[in-house]
DNA sequence: TCAATTGCGTAATGCTATAACGTGTGCGAT
DNA sequence: ATCGCACACGTTATAGCATTACGCAATTGA
């Protein structure tokens, strides 16, 4: 999934993703865009829905927030699925990738027949920085 | 960390979380236990807490909902990182453990000096059954 | 031109989770 | 025994996250 020319809102509110040094909440951005005439959460989750769609933006689920990708210039679906380690602290996140991972829980849903849509894999503890 | 004696709030959303054949949302067992005199969310937060805790139920980051932990008699902390498979269709879900994954991850932490907390791990697709 | 699609704006609502307050009970230390 | 503490509980209110429902405007393509 490839993104074509964004919308205004949805530029806006990548841009806003894009310059944080964290994962932010929907609400949370659409407070950085009331000046930029946004007036409801519809405006923010709309954008991101289709962010998220083209593969520019991850939600980290268990934060209920929104990161840009770390790897804007490449497809990040084909490196397969994309984890997170986010600082309880700081608040910063890591994005990466591990094939061997990704190969391993393939396997499983493979023997038991699952069909995979959507895979989270989310670390949150302390980054360097924070545990020292 | 092991299960005490539960007190009576807690036995009761428990047994709701035992019986059920799928995670339950926290208004969804609050709901299941008004007639037991349950009144308000916080009375099902509090029990949960606990039993998160205890090792005996646990928390779908994904869909924001809980269930009982499928090896009741063992401590499931002891087995390393939980993984779940969630259908999206039925509802069911399969838990799992893979060292293999658990030793990537670490492998990952330990480079990054990442200090790990909790992890989330959560495939969502269909099971064998709606798959077909 | 008409119909279908897509994005947008607004209001209302629903779902998830916690804060803040106070009460009661059990239990160990003085 | 009684004081102080820890813990569970109950209630109200509020905060935080997400969606439903409605209608309008612009674009596209048959």
């Amino acid at each position: 999934m490839n993104a074509p020319q964004l919308t205004k809102n949805q530029a806006l509110v990548f841009d806003v993703l894009a310059k944080a040094d964290g994962p932010l909440s929907a609400y949370t951005i659409l407070d950085k865009l009331r000046d930029y005439g946004f007036r409801a959460p519809l405006q923010v989750y709309r954008a991101l829905d289709k962010l998220l769609e083209y593969g520019v933006v991850h939600r980290l689920e268990s934060i209920n927030s929104f990161v840009a990708c770390a790897h804007p210039n490449e497809n990040c679906h084909s490196h397969g699925t994309v984890a997170f380690a986010i600082c309880e602290s700081c608040g910063h996140v890591i994005e990466f990738h591990d094939h061997e991972v990704d190969h391993r829980l393939a396997n499983w849903t493979r023997g038991k027949k699952f069909k995979a849509e959507k895979t989270t894999i989310e670390i949150r503890g302390l980054c360097e920085t924070c545990a020292a």
